[in-house]
This record gives C-alpha cells, sequence and structure tokens, in this order.
DNA sequence: CTTGATTAGTTGAACGTTAAACAATATATT
DNA sequence: AATATATTGTTTAACGTTCAACTAATCAAG
C-alpha cells in the first residue's frame, strides 16, 4: 500500500529544497564575508575539493563535480592561477585536457579558509547538537546522490 | 608527500554545508530547466510565497525572507509584473513603501509551475522515504533559524 | 518644529554564471 | 586509412546578483 506522502505533491521534499535554498543562500554569505584576501566560495570549494580528495583533476571534472558549465570553472581556475594557489598544464596522455593540481600555497590558503570558518562552526554547534548532524547527513548523501545520477 | 585526505576528517557541520551547496545547484537547475515559458526560479519562489503565505508583502519584506539583496528583488518583481504575474503599487500607510501582490495570472502560473516540478519529486519519493524527509527536515529547520537569527 | 538617524526602493557598475559557438583532439565505425 | 561522432577547454554575449550611492519618506529626540 501507498502511504499518501508518496503522493506527487508532497509537501515534505518541497519544503527540504526550500530550506536548503535560504540555508544555501545564508552560509554562502557568511561563508565568503569570513574569507581571506577577498576569496570567493566558488574559489574556496575547488581548493577544498582538491586538498580533500587529492589527485589531479581536469577542469571538465572539476565543472562536473561541481555541476557549473566549462565556462565557469574556466573562469575560477584562470583567477586561482593567477593567485598562485593552483598550477593548470597540459595532460601529456590527453591533448584536448589539461591537470589543476594545488600549490604549496593552495593548500595554505585552504587552511586559512578553514580556519575562518570555525568560529561561525563552533557557535553552530552550540546550539545544535552533533547527534542532528549525524542524523541529517546521510539523508542529504541520499539525495545528494539522487539528483547526481539522475541529470540530464 | 602528503597523505591522501578524506572528507570525513571534516567537520561534521562543514561535510553539511558542502552536500547543500551541492543539492542545491543541482535542484536548481533540474527545477529551472522544467519551469514553464523561461521563468526563472528566483521568480517562481517568490510567486511560491505569495500563493503559501498569502496577503501583502513589501519587496523588503520579501528580499529579507529569501535573503536576497533589495535591488535583486527590485530587479524580480519588476520582471513578474511585465508579465503580469504580481501587480506592484503604492503602499497608502507608508509613503516609503510599496505592497506586492499576485494576480490571477500569477496563481495560474504558479500552479503550472508546481506540476512541472511533480514528476521530479514523485521519482525523489521513489527513492528517499518520506521518513527520511521528515527525519532530516527539523534539523535543516533549526540550522536556518540559527543562521537567519545570527547574520549580521 | 527641526535635526539626525533609520528605512524603503531604485539605479548603475562590477562580477560570476550560463548558453551557445568554436577549435582542437580523441574515439569509434566502416 | 577515412569519416563521423564525442569530448575538452576557451570565448563571447546575455543575464542575475551584489554592492554602494542615491532619493524619498518615516521615526525619534531635542
Amino acid at each position: 500500500m501507498e502511504p499518501p506522502e508518496n503522493q506527487s505533491e508532497d509537501p515534505l521534499a518541497f519544503r527540504l529544497f526550500t530550506e536548503i535554498g535560504i540555508i544555501d543562500q545564508l552560509a554562502r554569505n557568511q561563508l565568503e564575508r569570513g574569507l581571506p584576501d577577498g576569496l570567493k566560495v566558488s574559489q574556496f570549494v575547488v581548493l577544498n575539493h582538491l586538498v580533500r580528495l587529492g589527485g589531479e583533476w581536469s577542469p571538465a571534472r572539476l565543472a562536473n563535480a561541481f555541476q557549473v558549465t566549462k565556462g565557469a570553472m574556466t573562469n575560477t581556475l584562470q583567477r586561482l592561477e593567477k593567485r598562485g594557489l593552483v598550477r593548470v598544464s597540459a595532460d601529456p596522455r590527453d591533448g584536448r585536457a589539461k591537470r589543476v593540481i594545488i600549490t604549496r600555497a593552495g593548500r595554505h590558503m585552504r587552511e586559512q579558509c578553514v580556519k575562518s570558518v570555525s568560529p561561525m562552526l563552533a557557535n553552530l554547534s552550540r546550539e545544535i547538537s552533533g547527534k542532528d548532524f549525524a542524523l541529517a547527513l546521510p539523508v542529504l548523501e541520499k539525495i545528494r546522490k539522487y539528483l547526481d545520477s539522475h541529470r540530464s
């Protein structure tokens, strides 16, 4: 039998996306305000991604990971390279592709960014328990993986 | 050489914001692709807000609710008014303010938008249970309220 | 009443993103 | 080999947003 929540007009899912939209906007604003040296969120998330997952990433893979266009990633990488935070070079195995490697300065900048975020995270932890985060995170991961695999 | 790092070393809250950012981007893209007549997400959420909560809203209140600047809301409302989906008029009680009222065409457009979203939500409900949504939603609401009350 | 501070809305420049067109290279088919 | 198809990255114009400056109106205190 089908519970009524599975109907096409599920208010729960819709409200969840609404909350996510507002949280994303608020968090981005507060994060960007604290980032050092006028670094943009789009640039920070790339640095963070490179540090967290390591290895070499092509611009196309990065664009795909963050679901932005190739043009946007070209722009972000050019700005990061101008700052000396990443190095972009031709891929010797594929004449079309490039490789993106984070520099030592890039790792250091990412560290500073993480530090600039921690006060906000610490304050948040005072009001919302780790148990709550642990409760919501798997659900969000599931949703993200679903959306990620069902995009055209 | 640095050891390979993985994301589970990041604080739970940080990973949660990362997931939220990716979900927001994926969901916005898929939503906007399905909206009728080239309507933008920013325009749809205003229509949806006016239908759901009813009554008269000033541009400033709307800008505050969605955490966008007044300039952005001016732009969005001008586009909605050009389409005849809202009516913006002077507030008789406050010479500085304006009132935003949704038109019948606006309500109809919102209905069509909701219809265009339902297939996506229905597919999502097939993979993620209402119980999961019910689990995550209160946490997200708590986080949103916290961020909302702690912005400078 | 007058001054000063606050609030509502608009405007224009700067910026980042998207979408589409493009050149270069790779892959698959025949 | 030759041809067609797909993929990578860049560029350009259009668009939406932010930010700062601005006008107009309200509020608060003297």
